[in-house]
DNA sequence: TTTTATATGTGACTTAGGTTACAATCCGCC
DNA sequence: GGCGGATTGTAACCTAAGTCACATATAAAA
């Protein structure tokens, strides 16, 4: 399968084969909801197109944005729930039409001793989902809403590699888990500092 | 060894022999710092005795802490770090006298592959980690500093399995980040609605 | 007992950020 | 063009929590 040679270049053909022989490919669009928290988790989900983030959710519909999984990049989650077949810690949203390779729970563990590739890949990326869960601590922990706002900015700005982003403030501070006025008031200061400029539904990034 | 035997009873005979000829013990005082943000990691930490505290800092000196290792527990971001030889994420602090048994990162990886209760083991704890780490974030995303400090005392009562727990305001000012004023006006608001009872360097709760 | 360091209590003040309410825009659609 | 929904601007207000200043209490040391 070529997106595999694309995204995934380290897995050995063996495993190549393997997930091409096993794995189901799920087709997603935008604005789907592929995984909700509570709900039991029956595969590990590799993205091969489009782009999916995951948020934590609370009791009272609150969300949390985490971080984003692009191509080449699997749900740490999903591996980890999938090992025990646990329910679901977190909310997984298409925001890009996305294409997703399923691996049954049971391949998963099995070929963690079977594919020395896919070993690696696994604990590569726990290690990556791991530091990004660290970083946002850091920023809920450490840093006030400002900084914390102009940090999102930067990540989706490096996510989809452009200057200007398709958003709604209302977007931003769900995301934020804060409320649009807030959005609204930080952007204009940045506005005014010269870092952003503001339209409708979009924003240009000046540096 | 007793103490694995008695901790961490899932390994195998073969397993355990391989630590007791690998691995070496450290005796660690309490106060003392294990690991800090930023060093390198040579090894995988397995506590057997004592009590560590994990924390995350930020660059001004601020800490935060995240959660406690105890005996049968590993340290999940040494693993992670140790298969790559990176730095540390994260501090790590004893609060109650540790011995600990530290297993070059070498075979950490060597095991993975040789011993299946090593390997689930390592998985387990990274998905206990996780889940604990989803949990800090849940508190510091969702919650106000009243129910964040609830939680914490709950951690503590849950770790220590007493009762009455020695520690000063500022310590816990320390441990959520915020200011000691702030942890002295809440604990006498839960001291009024029956929860707690303070006194010089240590709490008792009520329920 | 006196001294000293540490721990706690408390009031006054400031500020970030959450809330309410409403006006002003913009955009697509009929 | 005009209507209606979504988006943004903004002012006034409220509250949690951070800060400052200083009083008090407690335990250990001298």
């Amino acid at each position: 399968m070529q997106p595999l040679q694309d995204f995934y270049p380290t897995f050995s053909i063996a495993l190549q084969d393997a997930i091409t022989q096993n794995a189901t490919i799920l087709q997603s669009k935008e604005g789907s909801v592929l995984m909700r928290t509570g709900q039991y988790i029956k595969n590990t989900v590799l993205v091969i197109k489009g782009k999916v983030k995951i948020y934590r959710e609370d009791e009272d519909g609150g969300e949390f944005f985490m971080y984003y999984l692009q191509p080449g990049q699997a749900c740490a989650i999903s591996m980890i729930c999938a090992t025990k077949s646990e329910k679901s810690q977190i909310m997984a949203k298409v925001v890009e039409d996305a294409e997703l390779i399923l691996v049954p729970l049971s391949l998963m563990d099995k070929w963690m001793m079977e594919h020395k590739t896919w070993y690696e890949f696994v604990i590569e990326t726990y290690r990556n989902r791991f530091e990004e869960v660290l970083m946002v601590i850091d920023n809920i922990a450490f840093r006030a809403m400002d900084e914390r706002l102009e940090f999102y900015l930067k990540q989706q700005k490096e996510s989809c590699g452009c200057m200007d982003i398709q958003i709604s403030h209302q977007e931003i501070a769900n995301d934020l888990n804060t409320s649009r006025e807030v959005i609204s008031r930080l952007l204009k200061k940045m506005e005014q500092r010269g870092l952003v400029q503001l339209h409708r539904s979009h924003i240009s990034f000046l540096k």
